[in-house]
DNA sequence: TATCTGTTATATTTGTATTATAACAGATGC
DNA sequence: GCATCTGTTATAATACAAATATAACAGATA
């Protein structure tokens, strides 16, 4: 999978990283088990440091997304991903609240937003590898 | 309006300000022209310092939510709220694409991310003081 | 004239992000 | 056994953002 990182962005690299990881993960690029680049192998490859790595590959094992094992690697989850928990939940609408909210001041109509969310998602779910 | 600040959250101050003020609009709390307290004032009340304030309403002046006049004081934007630019579907959906990203991966369908979407609509527009 | 606006200027403190090295411990391959 | 690959840990340095603390300035108003 390609990462493709933006230096100007005031998104972290390593949340940049997580995301990335995540919507590979979504699209099905990156499948369950699979493995993925030691911290070394990425970090000089993508041309960050391995701790900047290091930090993203340990807060996606922090909510369930990837394994670490000390001497093989990291790879996605194998069994399954994490689930709709209660406390995702109560992260998920306090990220998407602000962003309804200046929605809503800027004269979008409920229907165009869920017309942009609903587009997003496509863009996600259509890769081209046929996910099935 | 009252302000509810987190000290204890990740989001700056500052954010969450532009948030209150942003959702107070949306939900119609905040007329359009209505004043809104001083620097001093408000930083004040809510117990910050008055540049945590200040930068708040320069950020919400940038994007055209509110107008700061120099010996008068802050109002709401009085004419009309900032419309839907090309710039701001990008951000957007810049904001949107990780979120909905991390729904997918948690086994979310699209029907349940519009419904979490529809809901946090009906939360911020339904408000007790008769919004007509 | 005193008092209220926002503005500007410094300085300090605190925490995060990122990089740079280095070393450690366990597993693997030759 | 030794070199090499894992992730891990430790330490330090740099850079920047967030927040606070004071202080002063300029224009408007009561």
């Amino acid at each position: 999978m390609i990462i493709q990182l933006d230096m100007q962005s005031d998104v972290p690299i390593y949340t940049q990283l997580m995301n990335q990881i995540i919507e590979g993960i979504a699209r099905g690029d990156l499948k369950l088990g699979e493995a993925l680049p030691s911290v070394r192998g990425l970090a000089s490859d993508i041309g960050v440091n391995l701790h900047t790595v290091n930090k993203a590959y340990n807060l996606l094992k922090q909510e369930g997304f990837i394994q670490i094992h000390r001497q093989k690697g990291v790879v996605i989850q194998p069994d399954a991903m994490p689930l709709v928990t209660p406390e995702y939940e109560l992260k998920q609408h306090n990220q998407l609240r602000p962003i309804i909210a200046e929605a809503i001041c800027r004269g979008m109509t409920k229907e165009q937003l869920l017309q942009v969310t609903e587009q997003i998602h496509k863009e996600i779910m259509h890769n081209e590898k046929g996910n099935a």
